[in-house]
DNA sequence: ATTATTTATGCAATCGATTGCACAAACAAA
DNA sequence: TTTGTTTGTGCAATCGATTGCATAAATAAT
């Protein structure tokens, strides 16, 4: 089997009668090197079918040439998406990726960044997970001196880079939308969990209405887990209590989606009756009926972001490591279920 | 930065006195190693912090615990969910996955796998792009003795092993069902070309109508590129030409829901008028209203699968290599889309 | 023609862990 | 007691590439 023994820069050294570190030289380009000794030795390596060994490289320069990309679900279509969008940047670098994924569980997270920094990865992207409230361990990733992004999901506990979406203009931008087609007695779906994020969403939301002079009215606000199942159970509650609406604001397509199952099965009419407009244009969005309003969160952008926002930190390290927070702007994606009006 | 100069086995073995190979011995559980050795090693390690440079084991011991997983596409759902798989497996044995992905673009696809071996994974776990007809790449990767698990695209060119769905009894269970609720005249959306999949697809369909006694008529099936839009032209087509048809199958989910989106256009009923059946079980086919029916394939499943039978390939090396062709089978999820009759 | 400088290479250490072989000490068998 | 085993460590090479320092050869400066 081993028929094919690897070449390495010695059998190229040795059939040209120079040294390893000429040939290491020449295929790195050092300029301290001849012309003719260079081709000769590019020549040879293409003869021998000669292929760097990365872990030697890395091992000597301490360059892995490697990133740690952690998300807390792979399968889901906004990170997945990022994922794509890394890659596509890292690949045109040379560079390669790592995934793992922490479910949200915060031992896994740990032991991911952990087994991360054992790979010798140099560095990490991360979303922190939903019920992360220690961050030792990305603390420790900084210590070493790598570079760390944080995107989506983020902490003001670290000191380092960031992507975000400009969630509170996206949920600004949801509401206004709603207001102009007429609505004003808007609902919004929500969650108590502690990310920003959601916080963000809500604060646009209030913020519209405050700004198009309409009173909020807290009993259209409804907390969950923003699933398919809380979507259709705060419709239940809205319909049972009698509440005077006109459209819901989910801060969640699922949400928004189980909400238009139950709206519809009662015979309400969207937009008509009720304008629905969701959160992160999932893919199934444009697929529902109506198809969903949703906004735009640009996550593969979002993913070249980060990775840009990776490399600057990798190539500041010399000096001191300058640390960028960049906020995306998202887009209103305006579909059936929220066009009151001909436009 | 670089206060915490990271600890090594020497400087474990200096402060125990002894020397760098009795504490490697220790660490890795060597039974030559006396209790109280070991049990002074595990303790001075865990005291200054040791982590294990894993780059210098895998250039000393040739394993870097790293797969190379290569897609056609990470963000789609699909692949997405046997990343997962894949993952899930790879972490509970300490190994690592940098994914790829090709783009169904043969260069990308060769690329991608040397820049695999350039990194030294201990194998790879890939699904073949739409285009690929040369498969030197892969060649490679077998000659090297490095396990290679072809996944969903597989070839029957390369000696291996592979993991894939029965598309062939797929398609029989979703036109065998169509047929079971009442239909007759059965359209199948499929594409020209030249993967197995698809063939194995239309070869179900064929079946499952003579096992029923009825005739196929081959005005009733429609080839492209199975998008969305291929299904919306496909549905005008088949309208147009006056052809009676009371069901259609497509090998797509997308295809399927542009042909929903056309027949409700027009509309006619589903599935009174037109029963429908997708294939893939796409995450927004619970989400379309009809919900449709599809054809699930299980990628988490089959991702775990995969990553199995690498395992099983990297461990029993040293003999002949076994390669083994796993074929899983396929659920037919039943939902309003072709649900005519109640059940 | 002699000295100074540049140019092109070689030498040897290094990155951190692994491992075959050797060997002393402790113990068992005769 | 003597010989034979077992047990526990050490020695030193090795994986393949990188890199600071030294040096010979070629060229430039005086």
């Amino acid at each position: 089997m081993e028929n094919t023994k690897k070449t390495t820069i010695h059998d190229i050294a040795e059939k040209l009668n120079v040294t390893a570190s000429t040939v290491s030289r020449a295929l790195n380009g050092n300029p301290r090197i001849s012309d003719t000794t260079r081709k000769a030795v590019l020549k040879t390596a293409r003869e021998l079918n000669y292929e760097p060994n990365q872990i030697a490289s890395a091992l000597r320069s301490g360059r892995t040439q490697l990133i740690g990309m952690l998300v807390p679900t792979i399968n889901r279509a906004f990170f997945s998406s990022i994922i794509r969008g890394v890659e596509e940047v890292a690949n045109s670098l040379d560079y390669r990726v790592i995934v793992s994924q922490s479910n949200e569980v915060f031992d896994n997270e740990e032991n991911a960044v952990k087994a991360f920094l054992n790979a010798r990865v140099d560095g990490i992207i991360a979303s922190i997970g939903k019920n992360t409230q220690r961050f030792d361990h990305y603390q420790q990733v900084l210590e070493r001196g790598l570079p760390l992004v944080l995107f989506d999901r983020t902490t003001p506990n670290l000191q380092t880079s960031q992507v975000v979406i400009d969630d509170y203009q996206g949920a600004y931008l949801a509401t206004s939308h709603l207001i102009e087609q007429g609505c004003t007695r808007i609902a919004h779906f929500t969650t108590e969990r502690k990310i920003d994020i959601y916080k963000e969403r809500y604060r646009g939301y209030v913020n519209a209405l405050e700004d198009h002079g309409i009173e909020q009215d807290v009993a259209l606000v409804f907390s969950g887990n923003l699933q398919l199942e809380d979507g259709r159970s705060h419709a239940q509650d809205l319909l049972n209590s009698g509440a005077d609406f006109d459209a819901i604001f989910s801060a969640s397509d699922y949400a928004a989606m189980g909400a238009m199952q139950v709206l519809k099965e009662k015979g309400l009419k969207i937009p008509q009756d009720v304008a629905l407009v969701g959160f992160l244009n999932e893919p199934f969005t444009s697929f529902t009926d109506p198809p969903l309003t949703s906004v735009n969160q640009f996550p593969i952008e979002m993913g070249h972001t980060a990775a840009n926002l990776f490399f600057n930190a990798l190539n500041s390290e010399k000096k001191k490591i300058v640390t960028k927070k960049t906020v995306l702007q998202p887009e209103l994606i305006v579909r059936a279920s929220s066009l009151k009006k001909k436009s």
